[in-house]
DNA sequence: ACCTTCTGCAACTTATGGGTTGCACTAGGC
DNA sequence: GCCTAGTGCAACCCATAAGTTGCAGAAGGT
């Protein structure tokens, strides 16, 4: 994955307020509105977090009727996380090497 | 790990400029300055940057005579990795077992 | 001692992200 | 056909994050 889709990834994680919405559509999808009704801040505001979840591929929107249901898309987190591991634990292969070398060579 | 900490950590990660950096030092240690030189952007800039992943514990700084080596972190991204992985996983037994009660109702 | 290199601090500009309000539109329920 | 619930669009604040410049301080080389 390239560095500027990761980034965006993260961007949509980088919230507090996301985090909450992802838990509760985690627990069991719902509509922008039902969601706005738990939370202190505007339906408005709920729509334009659920559009950066939705871009990033964290969310799902579903027209049921007159009312959008939005659902948690856990593979994309499982295999973000999996991408994740593998990198961290390949920067500290190389971390580990690297030292290796500067302490053979003193 | 407690979703306000969560979000911070993927607030550091949601930046190209330190995907950027985090893969430079990935690649070997260095300081501000010699990082610096291989952006566009100014020494201040990437010290911001370093200061933020530091805070996000994603990066690690040690001081060697008049400069400052920074060197990653990968354990930190593995468990964050792991993290995600689990919790991914988790929705999506949650949304299956969700779905398979709505047409056993219908 | 002197010069150079790297770091540290502070003030400032600018862009963007989170949030709001107001209004128009569409689809079900009765 | 009318009312209501839910959505969509647009303009607008405000805080903060990214980046800049300028200068002062500390540590190594000669």
């Amino acid at each position: 994955m390239p560095a500027a889709q990761l980034a965006s990834v993260f961007a949509a994680l980088g919230d507090e307020t996301r985090w909450e919405i992802l838990a509760r559509l985690g627990a069991a999808p719902a509509s922008a509105s039902a969601l706005a009704a738990g939370f202190p801040i505007s339906r408005q505001a709920i729509v334009k977090h659920l559009d950066v979840l939705q871009e990033a591929g964290l969310v799902e929107a579903a027209r049921r009727g007159r009312e959008v249901r939005y659902s948690v898309l856990g593979g994309r987190l499982s295999s973000l996380g999996r991408d994740l591991e593998r990198l961290g634990s390949a920067w500290d292969r190389r971390l580990s090497s690297i030292k290796q070398l500067a302490e053979s060579d003193q």
